[in-house]
DNA sequence: AGGATAGCCTGCGGGC
DNA sequence: TGCCCGCAGGCTATCC
């Protein structure tokens, strides 16, 4: 399930393939994954291969949370959410041919050919177009929250000030914390000692300065081991991330914690599956 | 208003 | 062995 750390390792492994290289071909396969987007206000427009960055070359590319974009030299702009089993992999055109799910494909110039294809079994995930990487801040990444990977004990005291919900429910609101999904929420309350049900808002300063801290050093250590791997994930060059062997609580409800070797337990919490040590993760916060 | 819930979709693993 | 069911999950729309 690709959450921040996934979306950044995809980010710096497409970087050598797409940098300075232009779009030959732009083909979108099922339009109902696309949506285009016109001018500053990003009113609705039809999927033309033009949209979709066909003769672009690429610029940059950034993330904000889990989403990435691709940003043109004149400005065009693709933005990609791979939702839960979305990838975006470059590969040669026989390679292209024989994977499944393939909603998108880009055919990119050089040597030898190469494509870049979006697939998505799922299809949780999809493709937004812009005409400036302006009209994707203003019109779809404005309503995320500050990235994850940078996120302060100031800045997430500010985000879940006044809220009532479960912190767990908190980490995973995109518009409150851009970038935990499942998995990272459950590891940085673990690496916090904060129990996923407390109020958000009944955080102390020093517990939201901790847990900002364990996000940060959560994704961090993920991205470095090239994201988790549960299923699904792939990098652009169709390597699986390892860090899933790290994980210290997500997943392993009924095994014994890490740390206390007490009996991890798990619940719904915020309609998600949540594994925590009752002990280390005491509703006062934590006694490591 | 803000929080809880349903539904989208496919692949896989467990149970029988 | 094979089939079926349930679960996995990010996000949006809708309900309360």
């Amino acid at each position: 399930m690709p959450e921040l750390p996934e979306v950044e390792r995809l980010r710096q492994t497409l970087e050598p393939h797409l940098l300075g290289r232009r779009i030959e071909r732009a083909r979108l396969l099922r339009h109902d994954i696309c949506a285009c987007h016109a001018g500053a206000t990003g009113r609705p427009a039809a999927p033309r291969p033009a949209r979709l960055l066909l003769g672009a070359t690429i610029g940059r590319t950034c993330r904000r949370g889990k989403q990435l974009a691709l940003v043109a030299s004149d400005g065009r702009t693709l933005c990609i959410h791979l939702g839960m089993s979305g990838q975006v992999l470059v590969v040669s055109t026989a390679a292209a041919r024989a994977l499944s799910h393939v909603h998108a494909r880009w055919t990119l110039r050089g040597e030898e050919p190469r494509v870049m294809v979006f697939r998505d079994p799922r299809r949780f995930g999809g493709l937004w177009t812009f005409d400036t990487p302006d009209a994707l801040l203003a019109v779809r990444w404005g309503t995320l929250g500050p990235d994850a990977l940078t996120i302060s004990g100031d800045a997430l005291s500010a985000a879940l000030r006044g809220r009532r919900t479960p912190i767990k429910a908190a980490l995973l609101d995109q518009a409150c914390l851009a970038g935990v999904g499942n998995i990272y929420a459950d590891e940085a309350l673990f690496a916090a000692g904060i129990h996923p049900r407390i109020p958000a808002r009944r955080l102390s300063a020093p517990d939201t300065a901790r847990l900002a801290d364990a996000v940060r050093r959560v994704l961090r250590s993920a991205i470095r081991r090239g994201g988790s791997t549960l299923r699904d994930y792939l990098d652009a060059d169709g390597r699986a991330g390892d860090a899933s062997a790290i994980h210290a609580v997500y997943g392993r409800s009924g095994k014994p914690c890490t740390v206390c070797s007490g009996i991890l337990r798990s619940a719904v919490v915020a309609q998600r599956t949540t594994v925590w040590c009752p002990a280390c993760q005491s509703s006062r916060g934590p006694r490591r």
